[in-house]
DNA sequence: GTGAAAGCGCTAACAC
DNA sequence: GTGTTAGCGCTTTCAC
């Protein structure tokens, strides 16, 4: 029993006759190591976890497919969990996942302030977070680097002439959210720009809550010409804003997403964006926890990834005075 | 032990003086079962699979996410797996499932013929194709109606006064292409119309297939006034060839697409679309594998789910005989 | 280089 | 209603 263990695993101190032997027998009786078993002598799975805010968001489900290209050939099987931007739920799926003694963790937490999260990540042996600050969590980063890509966004606007500038932030419970807040009112106070709480929205999570922050920005008395969606669901509900209130692109209002989607690339004109490659962020995400989970003793690394502005055909010169009223 | 044993899984034969404190006893420690034990004992994971051909496109993801939510309240977790239209790799994901015991699967097969397939899903105690038919398999299965939808979208297009009219299917490996293929020619051969197989496109996996094909339809001698995306995929690769054949929709040719996505719902002006309720086949796959799991011997169910026509603003009567030239 | 034996944490059969 | 015991399939000492 020992040695067939031992040469189905590959390990020294077995006759190379034998091992032969051993392996044309496993494979003629079609053998299969119970993982179970398995894993209840070594306490590892070979299985490691992924938990996203929401796995119906395309931007997660690249994340997933790359961190997955990344892992099974190092043998790992990845393990797909949805929090549902649900914290409570969040917890249970770690709860569940330690149970299962998953092997690693890689997590897009839905609210980085949730009480004890830290600490439940960091039971992990190896853990990595995605674009997420978590205090006390002990573990690996990959960060992207929200900051200089809106940067360059709002400094193109302003080159164009735009003084009211809005954007549509989403929940600072998330780091893309909030690092985009701090940029925002950074960078318009730096280019000598009034600031108008109005202006900066923040809080929403869905498609809805980004049409209704577009509608009441654009009923403001003093309205803004040029609107930053602040990631892809926000955008989306920006754009339909915008379609129901009849205004055209780039004539009535400059718009700027924020995450690449087929909308941006297919739509006519093409629209300005805030990018960064997901396929990156979930790759680099699986190697910082394949480095883990190799050297659990080292100290956590954080890796920060780019993000660019590409300017296309959403933006042009505020309009004059002759502002367009809203149906 | 076997008292705890049993009081933690809500077995009779405990006092309940006895049960309350072992259940107090557990909750002050903390105590969570080993799932491998227990499934080295019971051969039951209490988790099941799902594989599906591509994790990032959003339909998939929205049928993880249903399965997921009808799931994991009955105490199943589901393990998320991605094939990559690959059948080598999906026999080896639905081999790392068996090994790992799972409970039960659900499948979305990237080719309904790959050799052994049935068998390999047939291993399951619990099956469910997730609008797949595969030879032998013996499971459950969701289907989608695509010929309905398809079939009002066609004679909708007729009724415009379109005889030309194109339709890029993708693989007839999967079975909605296959279906599509089989209801445009009846149909038109139902309305009286000539088939010409220049205009039935198959085989296309991805966009960018789907944008070559259209291209080649277009660039015929007598090309379509009217293109039907057989998916979303294909549809966004037909999508961007028109952009940039500068094509006006639906003035110069009318487009339908099949599945809704952000692009269907967002154009201006709005698409026309076949689309069905992609949480409804998730949500349905999931409670067919319980009901399955709970009746492992009763025989195998199918659903269909209906899908539908929505005409909204993207196809018009054919354009006169100046047609268009492409750039 | 190989085999014997213990034990991972649990559940189920059995005795009480 | 409760406790004792065996054993799921593997890996890892340890003795040879």
């Amino acid at each position: 029993m020992s040695t067939v263990s031992r040469a189905l695993n590959g390990q020294p101190f077995v006759r190379s006759e034998v091992r032969d032997r051993v392996l044309v027998a496993s494979e003629a009786l079609g053998y299969r190591p119970n993982v179970a078993a398995r894993s209840m002598r070594t306490g590892t799975t070979g299985a490691v976890g992924l938990i996203v805010s929401d796995i119906s968001n395309p931007l997660f489900a690249s994340i997933a497919r790359a961190a997955d290209e990344a892992l099974s050939p190092r043998g790992y099987a990845l393990m797909i969990a949805n929090s549902a931007n649900d914290p409570e739920h969040e917890a249970e799926l770690i709860s569940t996942f330690r149970q299962r003694q998953l092997d690693g963790l890689i997590i897009a937490t839905a609210n980085e302030e949730a009480p004890g999260l830290g600490g439940r990540v960091a039971s992990f042996g190896a853990s990595v977070l995605l674009d997420r600050e978590v205090p006390g969590a002990r573990a690996d980063a990959v960060l992207s680097d929200h900051g200089a890509g809106l940067c360059e966004a709002i400094r193109h606007l302003v080159g164009l002439g735009h003084r009211r500038i809005a954007l549509i932030a989403g929940t600072p419970g998330q780091r893309g959210s909030r690092v985009r807040i701090h940029t925002y009112e950074e960078e318009l106070a730096q280019l000598g720009i009034a600031l108008d709480p109005a202006l900066c929205r923040r809080d929403e999570m869905t498609i809805d809550d980004g049409y209704r922050a577009v509608k009441e920005v654009l009923a403001l008395p003093d309205p803004p010409t040029a609107i930053i969606g602040g990631n892809n669901l926000l955008f989306a509900g920006l754009f339909a804003a915008i379609r129901d209130l009849g205004l055209a692109i780039p004539d009535d209002l400059s718009v700027v997403a924020c995450e690449e989607t087929d909308l941006t690339v297919l739509h006519n004109p093409p629209l300005d964006v805030v990018r960064r490659d997901m396929d990156e962020l979930g790759r680099t995400a699986a190697e910082l926890l394949l480095e883990r989970l190799d050297a659990p003793r080292r100290r956590p690394r954080h890796v920060v990834l780019p993000t660019v502005f590409e300017a296309r055909a959403s933006s042009a010169a505020p309009a004059s005075r002759t502002r367009k009223v809203r149906r």
